[in-house]
This record gives structure tokens, sequence and C-alpha cells, in this order.
DNA sequence: CCGTATCCATGCCGATACTG
DNA sequence: CAGTATCGGCATGGATACGG
């Protein structure tokens, strides 16, 4: 696993695959990384004009990582100036409906009056 | 929001809702804690023994982080020897669907030869 | 049994500067 | 454009001891 330290077990012996799950996807940007890889690639610095609170350093860390893990695909087109594109890869695609059913649940409860509705 | 350092945005002006998300299941200890919610309400040195790389400083903060988002409800039995019940709110209830895809998704692909066999 | 308090290590991450 | 290198602060979290 590219992310986070190992907590390691859910009993004893056994991983937990919640926590494996949630060191692919969980570091501090992947979530938001996945979620706009979705609708199709996009090269280093539209990501960061995407996302103007990442630095450059932790970019380049989180996608590295979710490269390591088979999740996102790296791109270089031998060009000048330099072009890189990042994509999802096959196996990125089948979390798909992870991060998915994550911004749905973000969307319908990030606002106070909708969790408050809930009660 | 009980976790982490807000990364705070997808855009420039909106919040990420995914990252919403992971704020509120992506501590160190949620997803694995959460996990073992699903399936009924737990006694504190319960989840101790269910995950015994969890220190009793880290188990406190991260239910007291979950209760704060409304996730877990804690109830204190009036007796000695204390006992005191985590339990799923009806809040937190929503997020299974979430916590039980990350399970499935842990189950299929944490194996280097299921990732493998995907390619 | 179920915590809290304190101390301290480490590692994450931002800022900044520099390269192919 | 798309990175890497280095430094340093500060939050995160482990270990330990103590309390209701």
């Amino acid at each position: 696993m590219a992310s986070r330290n190992f907590p390691s077990s859910c009993t004893k012996s056994e991983g937990c695959p919640v926590e494996y799950t949630l060191n692919v996807i969980g570091g501090k940007w992947k979530g938001i990384l996945l979620y706009h890889l979705i609708d199709g690639s996009k090269r280093f610095n539209e990501l960061r004009r995407i996302i103007p609170a990442v630095t450059q350093r932790m970019l380049t860390l989180q996608l590295r990582e979710l490269e390591a893990d088979g999740i996102v695909k790296r791109t270089v087109h031998e060009q000048v100036p330099p072009k890189v594109e990042y994509s999802l890869t096959a196996f990125g695609e089948t979390l798909i409906p992870i991060i998915t059913a994550m911004r749905e649940w973000g969307e319908t409860y990030a606002s106070k009056e909708a969790r408050s509705a809930h009660y």
C-alpha cells in the first residue's frame, strides 16, 4: 500500500478490507483527485487549477501513490512544452461506485439543514 | 467537521462532497470502527479486543469525533462496573452502503492475485 | 471498566527554491 | 510545463501513568 501507516488488523490475524480501501482512497487529496478524474483525463496543471489548495509537492506525491496502487495511469507525451496526462486505469474505474456514493452522501448531508432534517 | 484539516475546496468556491465524506469516515480508525458497529452496538473494551492495534487514547478520540459528527451514539449505563455502549445513529446508518461498498472492494482486490487478475 | 492527562517522537505537509 | 530538493513547523498519535 502506498498510503498511510498501516493500522493493519480488524481482528487479530486478518486484514480489514475497509481499512484496505481507505488506504487507497483516503489520502489527503485522493478523494478529490479521483472525483475529478472520473470525468476524463487531466493534465498536471489542470488539476492544480481545479484544486487551488493543493501544493505542487502534494499533488505529485498523491498522484504517485495512486499510480503505485494501480489506480491512476500517468501518460507522458513527448513534446515541448511537456504534457503529462493523468487518468483512471481500468482498475481505478472499479472505484467509481464508491467515489460516486461518497459524493452523493456528501451532497446530501454536507449542509446543516440536511442533517437536522434527518432527525 | 471533527476530523482532519480541511482541504476545503474542489473548485474555488464550492466545498467538495467527496472530501466532506472522507472527513467523516476517513480518520485513522473510523473505517474499521464503523465496519464493526454495523452489526450491532459494542462496548468500549469490546472494541479494543476486536481492534488490538488501537490504543485506548485513539479509540476514545475517534469515537468522540464520530459522536460529534452525529454518526455514533454513546450510551452510558449507570452501573458498577461502568458499561458504555457505542452504536450507529440513524444518521450513521446512512453510511452503511458506503462502508459495505468499501468492504466489498477491499475483499475483492486486497490480494495481489485479485488485482493482477483484473488486467 | 472506562476513560483523561501528560510527555514526547515521527512524519506529514507547506513554503521556497531550483531543474529538464 | 511538470516536476524534484530541502528545510522546518506543527499536528498526529504512541507510551505511560493516573482517576471516577
